[in-house]
DNA sequence: AACCTTGGTGTTTTT
DNA sequence: CACCAAGGTT
């Protein structure tokens, strides 16, 4: 392979140097990925095995990217290469040996969604009310320990104030309840890993061997536990290269730990920095905006990026009155564009700080017809019926996970309700045993009556499935998925409980799913060319699981791309928009009124992100109100516009000078240090703008959002209210309503006194159905029909 | 047991 | 606004 005349000298510098300790430090659009893959081209062909390489990424498409690439130059070898993301890689390791840390191989990965129900269980059980310690924060404090390798035990030593103690307990069940489970949050895959490298050298020894050569993209989004696990394969060798820019570090609310590319030097006192300031992506004006807005920051290491791409058009700013109007224009904008053949849809994308900002947009695009795509925001595995179906193959595949079990016991109805799930609930808590064990075995269970016989059908079912699998019975994981749909009846179920149009939708979205799992099979049989089987159920869901949202994009699709400004990091486009450049929004009003200087520097850093993804055309948006949580909110404009230097600019804003009194008074007054919110509503600014005329209806859209997603309840069941009138005088209590029917005590012709509807004569009573019916004429409500086991009547 | 309505609440970004 | 949890109704 020849390097000469296609790469840079410092390029040329960070390709040769194949061993020791190496850093990296790319500036945006300066050909890291180029770098990159020729290394690793230049490694194999210097006679290093692709098999002894690991290359970290940061998204499952930069992983198929970078191993693509590598392809292309090398023609042969580059599938035996490692490359893949933290979590996967942790992943893949724990599937082998997570059985020395005691948990069982065929552990499930909880999602956020998952995590919150354990979280929220444990709070139940210890009457701790989620109000004062909502579920969300703690969580986010658990997940700080774990990036930060903090012990439960550790924690809970420190523990001064309530929040902490009572965070500690949590911390303490959510482990064991996890452990229970044999489930695994994501922070747990790396923590896991860690701990296993500690437990087992052997193990770490053998990995340290396999991975000679290690590489780590986007290091500066690195948090502890991933420096932890790259350090420790890499003490052995010592031959790593970590690549990144610290000016790109936008992760820190997850741990990410800017320190780790700021102190490499330090940890790696013989390490050949090389610096890329070359910018082969952007034109001057954007570059140097760019460089503009990141000189307010303090904490980084000082580069200058340069570029000879020419000057170019300037940046364009455009201030709207309402969001609506911001996203009419950059639609226009783009429709305009495209018609006069300056660019494809495909080249332009929309940018913005918050996912609900997609909303506004959206409308406008389908109003317009222009085709687009939208990254993330209700994400495809979030949906509530690919939930199911997942939990129905994560049962099949783990039965300790109590809590995918009680997601589906019920899905589609199998008439098992909370009563008797209780009841199973605290036998298998009694005995120490899976929530499946005691379905399995439910007639072992007191006092579940007819229940117990659903319980074993269900658990049956789940048990044929596993035997299948084991027997290797199908063909392939969609031929799986679709028995699993077939048997369990979902099809119907969807189409007795919801609107036509709904349940159609749904269906759709498996079958999406059932593609996406013949998809993997193919990608798994290229993989891996030798493979004798197809990918396990386990591999399937492991994947499913660790999608980042940007892995999805189709990139041929002619389409307009939305997306927030964290996924568009490693992307590039000829033209890019920048909407809702707004103090309060961005940089959100939250880092805003922080104390700390460091979370106004990560938005900046989230601001340079986002210019620098723009190759030729940039453009910047504001509206001075918008729709935020159901009120008309304002704020001025970003202090991010106000720090691009106005020639570099196109505005249609006057600025006086580049200081806050460039912005009117009306806006400045929202500027109020000791406000939570930096923007004002409509309470105080008394302007309801424009809406409704062409309002896209986006209710008709797949998904829509009120009424059709149902939670699973898992309210722990409470002890039940002595009834006014006990129905059944022969049993204390209420029992199951069926029960009551026979022995109900009224007749016609008695007067009753209804808790709600007052004083009445019973008319009729029925008990043709599967209840009993009291048809009863009220003095003040008239004639009314209610149901024996619910009606709280006395009689008078 | 299942459904529907109400009310209270929270808010970035994501593997 | 939009989501969820709790409570009431059939």
């Amino acid at each position: 392979m020849r390097l000469e005349g296609k790469l840079n000298p410092e390029q040329m510098e960070a390709v040769l140097q194949t061993e020791g300790p190496l850093l990296i430090l790319a500036g945006a659009g300066s050909g890291k990925t180029r770098v990159i893959t020729y290394r690793i081209a230049h490694m194999i062909d210097k006679g290093i095995s692709p098999f002894n390489i690991l290359a970290i990424t940061f998204t499952n498409k930069a992983a198929e990217e970078m191993r693509s690439r590598v392809d292309d130059l090398v023609g042969f070898g580059a599938d035996s290469i490692w490359v893949a993301t933290f979590h996967s890689t942790c992943a893949r390791i724990l599937r082998r040996h997570i059985d020395v840390l005691g948990y069982d191989t065929n552990f499930t990965i909880y999602d956020t969604d998952d995590t919150k129900k354990v979280v929220t269980n444990i709070l139940k059980k210890n009457s701790i009310d989620p109000k004062k310690f909502p579920p969300k924060t703690i969580l986010s404090v658990i997940s700080t320990c774990k990036n930060e390798m903090v012990s439960v035990e550790e924690y809970a030593s420190t523990a001064m104030e309530d929040f902490e103690k009572i965070t500690a307990l949590v911390y303490r069940e959510y482990q064991k309840a996890l452990f229970d489970n044999n489930a695994l949050d994501f922070d747990d895959l790396l923590l896991l890993t860690v701990e296993l490298f500690k437990k087992s050298p052997e193990i770490l020894e053998n990995y340290r061997n396999r991975f000679r050569y290690i590489l780590v993209d986007e290091y500066q989004d690195t948090n502890t536990v991933q420096f932890s696990f790259i350090k420790m394969l890499a003490d052995k060798y010592r031959n790593l290269c970590v690549v990144g820019d610290d000016d790109q570090s936008i992760y820190r609310f997850r741990g990410a730990n800017i320190r780790n590319i700021l102190d490499f030097e330090k940890n790696y006192s013989d390490a050949l920095v090389v610096k890329l300031e070359q910018n082969y992506r952007s034109t001057e004006n954007i570059l140097n905006s760019a460089n503009a807005v990141i000189a307010h920051n303090n904490n980084r290491k000082e580069k200058t990026l340069w570029s000879q791409n020419g000057a170019g058009t300037k940046v364009h700013f455009r201030h709207f009155d309402t969001a609506r109007e911001e996203a009419q224009f950059v639609v226009d904008d783009i429709y305009t564009k495209v018609r006069r053949r300056d660019c494809m849809k495909k080249d332009c994308a929309i940018l913005y700080r918050t996912n609900q900002q997609s909303r506004e947009l959206e409308e406008v695009l389908l109003q317009e017809n222009m085709p687009y795509n939208i990254v993330g925001g209700t994400n495809f595995y979030g949906r509530r019926e690919i939930k199911d179906i997942l939990a129905y193959l994560k049962t099949i595949a783990n039965g300790s996970d109590n809590l995918n079990v009680e997601r589906i016991i019920n899905v589609p109805k199998r008439g098992i309700g909370e009563t008797s799930l209780g009841k199973a609930r605290a036998y298998a808590e009694n005995n120490e045993i899976s929530l499946f064990e005691t379905l399995l075995h439910a007639d072992r269970v007191p006092t579940l009556g007819k229940t117990a016989s659903k319980m074993m059908d269900f658990a049956a079912d789940i048990c044929v499935f596993r035997h299948r699998i084991a027997e290797n019975e199908f063909e392939d994981l969609p031929e799986l998925i679709g028995e699993l749909i077939e048997k369990i009846g979902y099809e119907d179920y969807l189409f007795e409980n919801e609107e036509e149009e709904d349940a159609r939708d749904r269906m759709a979205n498996i079958d999406e799913l059932i593609t996406k799992a013949a998809y993997f099979e193919e990608k798994y049989a290229t993989d891996n060319p030798d493979a004798e089987r197809g990918p396990t159920l386990q591999e399937f869901l492991n994947d499913v699981s660790l999608v980042a949202d940007i892995d999805d994009v189709n990139t041929d699709a002619d389409r307009i791309l939305l997306m927030t400004l964290h996924a568009a990091k490693g992307l590039e486009y000829n033209h890019v928009y920048i909407v809702g450049m707004e103090d309060g929004l961005f940089p959100g009003d939250r880092s805003i009124v922080s104390a700390d200087y460091e979370d106004m520097e990560e938005e900046r850093r989230l601001a340079y992100v986002g210019i620098t993804r723009a190759k030729e055309d940039l453009t910047l948006t504001a509206a001075r109100s918008r729709m935020i949580r159901g009120s008309w909110t304002s704020y001025p404009v970003s202090r991010f516009v106000r720090e691009i230097p106005s020639e570099l600019l196109d505005s249609s804003m006057k600025f006086t000078t580049n200081t806050i009194d460039s912005i009117s008074t009306v806006e400045q007054s929202a500027f109020k240090p000791n406000r939570l919110y930096a923007g004002y509503t409509s309470k105080m600014v008394n302007k309801k703008p424009e809406s409704s005329d062409n309002n896209v209806d986006l209710s008709k859209k797949p998904y829509g959002t009120t009424g059709l997603l149902k939670g699973v309840n898992y309210s722990k069941p409470k002890a039940v209210a002595k009834p006014v009138v006990n129905l059944n005088p022969g049993l204390s209590g209420l029992t199951k309503g069926s029960d009551l029917v026979a022995n109900t005590s009224f007749k016609p012709g008695d007067r009753v006194n209804h808790v709600k509807f007052g004083d009445g004569v019973i008319k009729e009573i029925d008990n043709s159905g599967k209840s009993t019916y009291i048809t009863i004429e009220f003095e003040e409500y008239g004639q009314r029909i209610l149901d024996s086991r619910f009606a709280k009547l006395n009689l008078i």
